[in-house]
DNA sequence: ATGGCAGACCACGTCTGA
């Protein structure tokens, strides 16, 4: 089973690229972050007309989550354990389904801003609450994985200069400690190949030419448990996707699973 | 010292992203 996930960053400004990606790489399933559109005006029908189910969740203009999924999609669950709000709005940011057995969550993590924000505060408060349900589905007797886009690099080699980062988020020791918590938890950090180069960074920004230097990051991650790990065959970032006109600042992580 | 790019919508500026 192929399992991937990928932030678009638009559905909607993403779709072609997507659509085409999905006949090319073939996942079984797939998670997405930022639709930036709501759950009704999610493409249903062109995705569905690929063989894909879909569970959508998405509020309007920022954020939103999803998961496709060719191998059934049972028992959706739209939200985490007791999901912090902010600005005391409970946004789309993690929407969890069982496919084929496998208990899989798509997240996209609170970006924090910059340390000492309101919104950094929010941003160690969701990971507590990811924290929460990742035990909570844990003692499921079935194969679980978190995939998406966590806003953190788990070390600096997840980075392209560390030195860049001095104050930022991202790279500070509350995030990785709450990635820390996650192992403790009994998830492991599936680290996919680079396609190119030595170091699977899942992101580049659009500006200063990031993608063509390779200043980029990891921060799209896979965490899965002792059953999801011990199937795992491979892992790649396919950043063949990051290329040429139109395309998501992200590029997609995709494992093949022997589930 | 700062922006640079991209997307959505509060739409011809502003906010967010990382």
């Amino acid at each position: 089973m192929r399992i991937a996930t990928w932030n678009v960053n638009s559905i909607v400004a993403r779709l072609p690229r997507l659509l085409g990606w999905l006949e090319s790489a073939q996942p079984d399933v797939l998670c997405l972050q930022e639709l930036k559109t709501t759950t009704d005006a999610f493409p249903h029908e062109e995705v569905s007309a690929l063989g894909y189910e879909v569970a959508a969740y998405g509020l309007g203009r920022w954020n939103g989550v999803a998961i496709l999924s060719r191998v059934g999609l049972e028992d959706v669950r739209r939200g985490i354990v007791d999901q912090p709000a902010y600005e005391d709005a409970v946004e789309p940011r993690a929407i969890g389904a069982t496919c084929r057995g496998l208990r899989i969550w798509s997240v996209y993590v609170p970006n924090g801003r910059e340390p000492g924000h309101p919104h950094y505060a929010y941003k160690l408060r969701w990971l507590e609450a990811l924290h929460a349900t990742v035990v909570a589905e844990s003692s499921q007797d079935r194969p679980l994985a978190v995939l998406g886009d966590f806003n953190i690099a788990p070390t600096d080699d997840d980075v392209w200069d560390i030195g860049a980062f001095e104050g930022a988020t991202h790279v500070t020791d509350a995030e990785r400690k709450a990635l820390a918590m996650l192992r403790d938890a009994g998830l492991s950090d599936i680290v996919p190949r680079a396609l190119k180069y030595d170091r699977p960074y899942t992101y580049w920004d659009y500006r200063q030419l990031a993608f063509p230097k390779n200043n980029g990051m990891r921060i799209d991650l896979v965490y899965g448990d002792p059953k999801f790990a011990s199937a795992v065959s491979d892992a790649y970032v396919d950043r063949e996707a990051r290329k040429g006109k139109g395309p998501s600042d992200h590029a997609p992580v995709v494992v093949d699973v022997t589930l």
